[in-house]
DNA sequence: ATATTCCTGACTGTTTCACTCGGATATTCG
DNA sequence: CGAATATCCGAGTGAAACAGTCAGGAATAT
């Protein structure tokens, strides 16, 4: 799972068009005006969104994108994936440095827990539970074994903000 | 945080240098050669690992970099943050765009959680538990609330692989 | 002295990001 | 019809980051 502006830009979109489509399409100019992107960008990404049967367009006048189905039913996970392009092989996956004590570098299984992770969060939230604003402890607990939890919130409120 | 490949060559390297530094100071030399990364990159990724008193250099022949502490006192989260470095501030944090309704733009508390969240993922594990492979079942669990988190594992494995 | 090793700065090619531009196609309305 | 509206499509662009190279300087062991 990649993480970038790009998809952040998505659901800001995704978000803006779920919260006005309650009448009829939208135009992408009324998302890039009220989100300050430009339309040309947000027509890729939309283009992108189409293919992956997240959105449905209708032409002219009148016309404009609606989501293919219920807010609740699109995953921010759904949003990403469709955005950010499956970003090339990672020389981990291929290289045989990787397999240098016969099994896999002690590094991969690190990376695939935490894509896993990730990809756990954002799908156990919905288009709708980012407008609800439905976001209140999903990360608290579970992460952290041992360790007292209570500094490294404010840490993570520090350095990973973004 | 931010996650990018820079972040995962440093990790290698430190998990290189932690397993190798059982006698005496590891050279970059030697990193370089088993995790197949070119010696002068290396040296910018431990500039800044020291810098963050992550590692101790010893010059001079004979000498090479050791851990400043022990791998158990190292968390993932710390080399990360000491390579990336804090990327530019998003849009997001200081438009006018972000307060469209008075309140904070609905998808800067979504952003705000998942980096937090990925904060929690990457301090919770240290570079012992890398060398000694104590992944197991981190990712379990407290995600995913009333939906089945079954099926959501093999779609992490297909999306989320990196 | 010399070899080793860390340390620093500048530079380079590639890729991605965020965006622009020019146009093509489909649809509605006068 | 034709004009306006809107989605589509591809090519191109400046800036930044990535991954790496190159050249040299500084410290230290033998």
């Amino acid at each position: 799972m990649k993480l970038s502006t790009k998809g952040r830009y998505a659901v800001m979109a995704m978000a803006d068009l779920a919260a006005a489509s309650n009448q009829g399409p939208v135009t992408l100019s009324d998302i890039a005006s009220r989100q300050s992107i430009s339309l040309s960008y947000l027509e890729q990404l939309f283009a992108k969104l189409r293919r992956a049967d997240i959105v449905a367009s209708i032409r002219g006048p009148g016309g404009g994108y609606r989501l293919s189905r219920k807010s609740s039913e699109i995953r921010i996970s759904d949003i990403i994936i469709a955005v950010d392009e499956p970003l090339r092989a990672t020389r981990c996956s291929e290289a045989k440095g990787c397999l240098a004590d016969g099994r896999r570098c002690v590094t991969h299984d690190l990376w695939d827990e935490l894509g896993r992770h990730i990809y756990l969060f954002l799908s156990s939230i919905t288009l709708e539970d980012v407008l609800e604003r439905r976001l209140f402890g999903i990360a608290s607990g579970a992460v952290g074994r041992e360790r007292p939890p209570a500094r490294f919130g404010q840490q993570a409120a520090e350095h990973a903000a973004e």
